[in-house]
DNA sequence: ATCCCGACTGTACTGCGGGTCCAGTTGACC
DNA sequence: GGTCAACTGGACCCGCAGTACAGTCGGGAT
């Protein structure tokens, strides 16, 4: 029986697609412990506070998010060799990826947590920070790999270049969120990806 | 003496700040009415709810950035009557504004209000949309115009390079606010721009 | 068999913030 | 002198976060 899946991580399921669907603010932890069948002192066992709930959900969003990465672009890796042609691979497994999401894409926690700010502390504040810091050297040593292959047209800042991917999925998430759309953040991608196309169409 | 600026106006203005500052949730009516100097009887007979004042704020807000848009780009043309160099222009204005607020920039509403959304009603998320809407509009009008003087080297969506503005400066001021920088969305704003120069770059 | 402990349940209570109701004041204009 | 809009002030309800703690229950370790 799978049902023997641990309090906190059920906690933490409810919670994330509570939190996902209409804010971390709008979630009481009295429909939590209804969802998880457990009480209030329960929950409190486990979190000693809503900050609490909140830093645990977004130490495994982010794990998530970067295992994803990390399995996204080993797969582009496998199909093709070259890092501009890996990337632009990527980012199209990505695409798709959020595309298929039947109920959009959960949207992003990050830019959740950013704009609710003050109703963290700091350790939330920090993971956030370090996340979005992490993505950036991820994809800022990737468009290196590649300018070492390919003459970019136009100078660019790399460690802007690396944001802007996380940027660009962001700003799509905020867009597809607001309008009701299913595949803003999708095509988002797939715009940046032509940009690189352009930036890289030269090699060495 | 200016310091009859109407109570109305005057809730508007100290919310706005607060809620740029920390978010709306964060912010209580009790210190809304403290800043104001008013009494929270007054507060609610200009708003009936805090939905109001979200709906209040967010036309003000719109209205003053759809404002800001016209006045950058109006001032652009007057530098430069080719719609490329229009838009170019444009951007890095508003990159300049971005950057030389020193507080970082407040940071957008928009995105605010998108993630917090099961917190207001029908008005306030229709409101959101015609804003993203608007500006979407707004900016497939100049790059078509741009595409007939200029062929694109790489076809592209106009609705979703209309959203690009809009996705990238919303994803800039996420990262800015997650990361406690100041210029991440200006920069992301000039990468967008070296991307204009790339895909408009041939002449018809 | 017992005891201990971790994982809870249940209840009672505090405090804050949103929101309602309403009676009364004050100043401007007619 | 009366009317009205723009408030003040206070009493009150409710939901929700958070605290405190006493008690339960099942599964090892001894």
């Amino acid at each position: 029986m799978d049902q023997k899946v641990d309090t906190r991580s059920r906690i933490l399921n409810i919670a994330e697609a509570a939190v996902l669907e209409k804010g971390f603010e709008a979630t009481s932890i009295e429909e939590i412990v209804a969802g998880a069948e457990i009480s209030r002192g329960g929950f409190f066992y486990h979190f000693k506070d809503k900050n609490a709930l909140a830093r645990a959900m977004l130490e495994r969003y982010i794990d998530a998010e970067n295992a994803l990465y990390d399995d996204l672009f080993a797969r582009a890796r496998e199909l093709n060799d070259d890092p501009l042609h890996c990337m632009l691979i990527g980012l199209k497994l990505l695409a798709e990826m959020l595309e298929e999401m039947p109920t959009g894409h959960p949207g992003c926690v990050i830019a959740s947590t950013a704009y609710q700010d003050r109703l963290f502390d700091e350790g939330v504040r920090d993971l956030n920070r370090q996340a979005i810091l992490g993505w950036r050297k991820r994809f800022r040593g990737m468009f290196e790999e590649i300018a070492q292959v390919y003459e970019p047209r136009e100078a660019v800042n790399m460690d802007a270049l690396g944001d802007m991917v996380s940027g660009v999925v962001e700003g799509g998430l905020v867009l597809q969120r607001a309008l009701r759309e299913h595949n803003n953040a999708s095509e988002q991608i797939m715009l940046f990806r032509t940009y690189l196309k352009l930036l890289f169409a030269d090699k060495k």
